[in-house]
DNA sequence: CGCTGGCAGTCGGTAGGATCGAGTGCCAAC
DNA sequence: GTTGGCACTCGATCCTACCGACTGCCAGCG
């Protein structure tokens, strides 16, 4: 698409933007080393990497910066591979060797992990019910009128949820409703299982229905569970403040986060650019995202969010680097 | 320790810097329908605030703003206790007859519900395991090599840590040691009760060891559940990016904020003004605490923290309205 | 004696204007 | 096709003057 040399003087001008943020002129590039030809040359081509959309100025006689399509045709054309330096690889190595502790705990430091690693706002979103299966059901009665259902799945994740307890209801029908539901969801996947069927006893029916719905809340659509760190580092690669309180403000709102990611990752796609990812707030924003694997499985999301001018190479290699190891370390719960 | 008509002043200036963000001059303060005397007789007044330290100017012939002190006098000497309107305490009752689940999602929700009354950073401090006493332990087995430890605590909360297994273990030792333990902790507080004795077998007494070492690691000091939202609606109340990011990146260190409540609240105080709560890169926030308090017993804390220059009677009001109806919606769980 | 109106003085904020310089587009020459 | 040179543009920066919101002080009034 386009000849070698405007694709160097691209990438010139993408690697200098990202590390000074300012837009950059035809002679920073000149001085580039990948770019053996003179300012004047590059002015030309420039003008034309204008013209074709991959560039743009923020006023005549201003340097030029990326526009979101040179920003894709750059991750599109990444010569070498990201790599973490040896320290970081060593932390992440470290990380996941020295981790012993729930999954939510460990979903929840994953994200503080990869905010050290990039500085950019990191997510993961936890397994969906839909990829796991129960392990274990509880009923535990809190009260004479509240109970918790708690399920272990088998991705060691914890869900529980509370409801009111009918009036006939005695500790011998809350075993039973917990024993007919263990029975029931044994090895079945919460999401993709049918409702129970009767138990004899209309109470422990009851029970089960009850605790039942009030799980349903839980494993609704969209319901994945979601860690986000380092919102307010990032904020500050903006400067506008109108942009740092709507990005923040939207980062709040779980499941557009959720829904983002998925979406991204549902078009086949690692990297989303500024707008390509269609959330109007975080137009001046983009998203490196990953799947993280388990037993061939999609089973939850990690990734980073950072200003569209955030370090592509890095942030691809420090997202794959952890959803590949977290992957790792939940297979190993599983086995 | 001020006369009436310094007091009134200090008031107006307060109210009138809190509102306006702007340093208030003598003739504002004229203006104000407490006051009744000229601006000359204001500025008077306003010197011998400034030298006794309840206002500051930022520079000469500036208006005034109040210091730290001018607002621990206005907080201690409120004349009306500052009340929601009616639109807010509807929301509270709302949100508080409506919501119906787990215990966890109730904290979270409440510190949103918390921010949308103050547009402050809303805190919630989940019940520490001292307070409460265990209903349900249960061991899951995940695979063969580990196993989920599940405690359902009266107040209706979970949590979970996994472990690893020793070899020789089978679902019936995991069987045996879940009814060892729960024996053992039958109604007992997790943080107080004595480790469990020998039950006879040793694979069953090295799981309890396992599971209560790893259980361990979440009911250690401070590890109280927290809450934080809206950080970012906070942080536009200040203007110096500077402070914006140490604010936000403190809030987001888990157990800075812990203590800061409880030191706060163990002095005794609600309201912690600017450097009194001495975390340093917060000097220019207040924090607003309240205890909820469940069956008598203090379990946890709500608050908000904003800039010093917050509007104290509402914070005082939402804060105080949420911690009593949480207080009370976590006592139905445990009557 | 306390309160008030008036007045001179201070100083940050803003607007206008000159200057600077990084960068462009174009062109003639190589 | 590439290059050096040149005229031009325009945001950023600095300076200056000015404005206005204050204050502190003082003399006079009730």
């Amino acid at each position: 698409m386009l000849d070698e040399r405007k694709t160097a003087i691209l990438r010139a001008v993408v690697k200098e933007y990202i590390e000074t943020a300012q837009p950059v002129g035809s002679s920073h590039v000149a001085r580039s080393p990948e770019v053996r030809v003179s300012s004047a040359t590059i002015r030309n081509e420039m003008a034309v990497l204008e013209q074709e959309g991959f560039l743009t100025q923020p006023h005549t006689s201003a340097g030029r910066i990326p526009t979101d399509k040179g920003y894709r045709y750059f991750v599109d054309h990444l010569t070498s591979r990201g790599h973490l330096d040896a320290a970081r690889s060593q932390e992440v190595h470290e990380f996941f060797t020295s981790t012993h502790r729930a999954v939510e705990q460990m979903l929840s430091e994953s994200s503080r992990l990869l905010l050290r690693l990039t500085d950019y706002a990191a997510i993961v979103v936890g397994p969906n019910a839909e990829t796991t299966t129960v392990r274990s059901v509880q009923l535990v009665g809190l009260s004479s009128r509240m109970a918790t259902i708690v399920m272990v799945l088998s991705n060691g994740s914890v869900v529980n949820e509370t409801f009111d307890l009918p009036e006939d209801s005695s500790d011998a029908r809350l075993a039973g409703a917990t024993s007919h539901l263990n029975v029931h969801f044994h090895n079945r996947s919460l999401a993709s299982a049918p409702p129970p069927g009767p138990s004899g006893d209309v109470t422990v029916d009851d029970l089960c229905t009850r605790a039942m719905s009030a799980m349903a809340e839980r494993t609704g659509e969209g319901e994945a569970p979601l860690y986000v760190g380092g919102a307010a580092r990032m904020a500050q690669a903006f400067d506008a403040v109108e942009v740092v309180r709507n990005v923040l403000a939207t980062l709040e709102q779980q499941y557009v986060v959720v829904s983002l990611l998925k979406d991204v990752l549902g078009r086949g796609l690692t990297v989303a650019i500024g707008a390509e990812h269609g959330v109007e707030p975080l137009a001046a924003c983009s998203v490196v995202v990953a799947p993280y694997i388990v037993d061939g499985e999609t089973v939850g999301t990690v990734g980073v969010l950072g200003p569209t001018r955030m370090n592509y190479p890095h942030a691809l290699a420090a997202v794959e680097m952890v959803s590949e190891q977290l992957g790792a370390r939940l297979a190993e719960v599983e086995s």
